[in-house]
DNA sequence: ATATTTTTTGAGGGTTGTTCATTTTTGAAG
DNA sequence: CTTCAAAAATGAACAACCCTCAAAAAATAT
């Protein structure tokens, strides 16, 4: 085998590795802002890498397909999202009131923004994957409620998935033109 | 002006006229299979047009685009449905069960069978026709319904617009894989 | 300084939706 | 039946896009 010392990475990132993770991020950064403006479809790869200051074919050194980079875009918001509500529901002590904020707070930002229809309008693969990361954000606090004796729900899950699509619905209903 | 007699179309469909209108509905059935099993996006006009027996350029004499063409497809699968629904309803004496049977039915209809997901999950343009579809077939029953005092709803419009939305969740929901 | 590995690049391949000049069909008039 | 102008049909060509890949540039090791 190899020198053990020699092959271990070291424990900051290297001059490199930082600046391909500012590139990352610099991409997920102009995919944000032209898929939002533009929707998905009509956001084409060149303009964005063009955006993030990125050779056309790198992109393809991040994400293996424009669905692949929207996803990571979609990632990034329910990040930014994800956080806000924790930072202001760690204080709270009924984790009915958790779930409950929790909600409102998505609902607010789904359906204050018309771009979000733009975003949430899109492929099987998308929706999918939109769907998986609504789920870790949540379904802990659905069951924390549920053992508090606050919520009265057999499946956990499946209220999950009513409460997603209910504000996917809502995101999409709302925000409609006229 | 020209002679009234003579350039008045007459009462019935020429043969060409027939023909044309024949090959539309081609058009739409072949769309309708190709959409259905291969999803919106991954379907082609070519192969639509192959299966319809048309040529690739014909088609956009008939529709001016691949979501028009699309567009059509939905409303031809939503008058099948409402049709359905209106013959079971019309013996119906409470308005609210008219509207309560057409929900179900929708719902049904939509969760039964995964191939909706792919049409349900599409562009904007789409989306809003299919919104702008589920209006006039059930807004009425929601109006009288209420007039008949067994619902109590501020505003049919809104009802209609949480309800729609509500069942195309349900159908991304439940119709999803494993 | 040289060699080797890693990363970046943008031109080009392969599809697809759409257009348009051309051909075919149609129905009336001569 | 022939002629002819208008309508309809056609598929090759166009433009736009996602993605690949051979080559170049940069980074790292020797």
């Amino acid at each position: 085998m190899a020198s053990p010392e020699r092959s271990e990475p070291p424990a900051e990132l290297g001059r490199v590795a930082r600046r391909r993770q500012r590139n990352r991020a610099a991409l997920i950064a102009a995919g944000r802002a032209v898929m939002a403006e533009k929707g998905i479809d009509a956001a084409t790869m060149s303009e964005i890498a063009e955006r993030a200051d990125i050779g056309a074919g790198t992109v393809y050194t991040f994400f293996r397909s424009k669905d692949e980079l929207a996803i990571a875009v979609l990632e990034n918001l329910m990040h930014d999202l994800a956080l806000r509500i924790e930072t202001v529901t760690n204080t709270f002590q009924d984790p009915a009131q958790v779930y409950a904020y929790g909600l409102r707070t998505v609902i607010e930002e789904a359906t204050s923004d018309p771009r979000w229809r733009q975003l949430l309008n899109r492929s099987e693969v998308i929706s999918d994957a939109m769907f998986r990361m609504m789920g870790p954000f949540a379904i802990r606090d659905i069951e924390n409620a549920t053992r508090a004796g606050r919520f009265h729900c057999a499946d956990a899950a499946l209220t999950l998935r009513l409460a997603t699509h209910g504000i996917m619905g809502f995101a999409l209903a709302v925000t409609r033109g006229e």
